[in-house]
RNA sequence: GGUGAGGUGGCAGAGCGGCUAUGCGUUCGCCUGCAAAGCGAAUCUAUAGGGGUUCGAAUCCCUUCCUCACCUCCA
């Protein structure tokens, strides 16, 4: 697989000799998430299940920032402890991404379980004399990192004469940032140097060192961290350790609204729970994959209802399948269907392989989708035809992270119950009866199809923006 | 100002030297008792502008214009 490196500006093969260790950049636990943080999630989800998917093994974690500013003013802002400020964004954060159908990381560690682990990092920093102590704290000098500005492209002296730069005088450059901040108030940590608290780039570091090492193969984020995040990163890893830090460093786009970047200082945020209570899941989802991880994407509510059109096939697609009748196919069907299984598969894999394309994977999965409501439409979808083409279609939609809304067995024996009673209604062209159970079992959430020989049903997932 | 990514039909979005995906939308039709869902057909004669290179360019080069992101915390 390929995969576009920020720090190469290229393609790059990715390494499945081995297993495939990601360290993704989490959240900072001080407020809701929005649906910008959410895609940069999801990305990263689909792609862990697109390579788990193939077979290869995938060791993938995610951190919390639970220690930082901005929680610490909102803790001072509400007169609670930093510690209760991010343990329940902590339990929010699961509640939305688990209802967004992401699936756990096999860790995901917080920074402030591993003071230790950075003020030992730290030690070495300065031991090796990339860092010195100052009055305010611990700082990085950058000038004896050589490569320092190698990820964002940037030149350290261009950043010098960009104003935006803090000056502080307890710093020897401007440039240098800080490993260490030193605090007397709550939340503080001992260190050789001093009570304080640790800075941000620094947890990621350390975090990422301790469990994937220090070469390993994917770390991501959103592009918004390339500067000065990830370059601060690669600054301490690599001082620290001698060696290359992330094989592939992989940046996924901004939200946007309007074409403005979505962020909680423009005040332009949609926030999961909000985009959950009103499109779900699989819609969202949708609508994260439907471009390339790398550019941006505009959120709106005309993309959104497309993706609710799309769904709508996608789930009666679904239920062509699971309802088809037991049979034997025409020659001609059983080879078409061969035939675009096993190219589906195919395009699928291999637009994915090539730098996570899922706008031109998920066309390929619905074409699959057309092609079944084809064969459904002229009344042919029969068992043995289903029987090929669901696996792959289950198999694609759980690599997107898709799920079809079920039904329980007695809820079934209902449906087919009032459909058979419908049908009788039908049958005496009692129009007005057969309507009536139409209704009824559409509270249920149930569309019928009526096919020429039979009634077909679907489950149809409910989604609140569909009719507003 | 610097750096990076882009500008493709009404919209979204692939393609990245020759065969102009795909989806949504719109219109008409099929199916139906009527719907819904689905299917079919039509429609849109798209590649920011201007130069080049080439037998041939959306795809390569030059140039102009425009958009976004980063250069401060940010997924």
């Amino acid at each position: 697989m390929k995969i576009f490196d920020t720090l190469s500006v290229a393609e790059k093969e990715l390494d499945i000799s081995d297993k495939v260790r990601i360290y993704l950049c989490g959240v900072t636990v001080y407020d809701d998430s929005h649906i910008g943080h959410a895609r940069t999630i999801i990305v990263f989800d689909t792609l862990r299940r697109f390579l788990e998917s193939q077979g290869i093994k995938v060791e993938f974690i995610q951190n919390f920032t639970d220690v930082d500013d901005k929680i610490i003013n909102r803790a001072r802002a509400e007169n609670v402890s930093t510690d209760k400020i991010s343990s329940k964004y902590i339990v929010n954060y699961f509640k939305e991404f688990d209802n967004l159908n992401v699936r756990h990381a096999d860790m995901y560690p917080k920074a402030t379980e591993h003071i230790g682990d950075m003020i030992n990092l730290i030690k070495v920093l300065i031991e090796k004399n990339f860092a010195y102590v100052s009055t305010n704290g611990v700082y990085f000098s950058v000038s004896k990192f050589h490569e320092y500005g190698k990820l964002s492209k940037k030149k350290t002296d261009e950043l010098v004469s960009g104003a935006r730069v803090e000056i502080d005088e307890t710093k020897n450059d401007p440039l240098d940032f800080t490993l260490w901040k030193f605090a007397n108030e709550e939340p503080k940590w001992e260190s050789p140097w001093g009570p304080g608290r640790p800075g941000w780039h620094i947890e990621c570091s350390a975090m990422s060192l301790k469990y994937l090492g220090s070469n390993f193969e994917i770390h991501g984020g959103g592009r918004d961290l390339i500067f000065p995040h990830h370059e601060n990163e690669i600054a301490q890893s690599e001082s620290y350790s001698g060696k290359n830090f992330a094989k592939i460093w992989m940046h996924v786009g901004m939200v946007t609204i309007n074409g403005e970047k979505m962020s909680k200082s423009l005040g332009n945020t949609k926030s999961v729970d909000h985009v959950l209570k009103k499109w779900g899941a699989n819609i969202i989802r949708l609508f994260c994959l439907s471009g390339h991880y790398s550019k941006p994407i505009d959120y709106s509510e005309d993309l959104l209802r497309e993706a609710i059109t799309k769904w709508r096939q996608v789930e009666n697609c679904y239920y062509e399948l699971v309802l088809s009748d037991d049979g034997s196919a025409a020659t001609e069907d059983v080879k078409l269907i061969e035939e675009t299984v096993k190219e589906t598969k195919k395009e699928f894999a291999e637009a994915l392989n090539s730098d996570f394309n899922t706008p031109l994977a998920s066309s390929a999965f619905f074409k699959l989708v057309k092609t079944v409501n084809q064969i459904a439409s002229s009344e042919h979808m029969v068992s043995s035809l289903s029987n090929m083409i669901l696996p792959v279609f289950d198999q694609m939609l759980d690599i997107l992270g898709l799920k079809i809304s079920q039904v329980s067995p007695e809820e079934k024996i209902k449906i087919n119950e009032l459909i058979n009673k419908r049908n009788l209604l039908r049958s005496q062209k009692n129009f007005q009866g057969a309507d009536n159970i139409r209704k009824e079992i559409s509270n249920l959430g149930i569309v019928l199809i009526d096919h020429k020989k039979k009634t077909l049903w679907m489950k149809q997932e409910r989604i609140v923006a569909e009719n507003s």
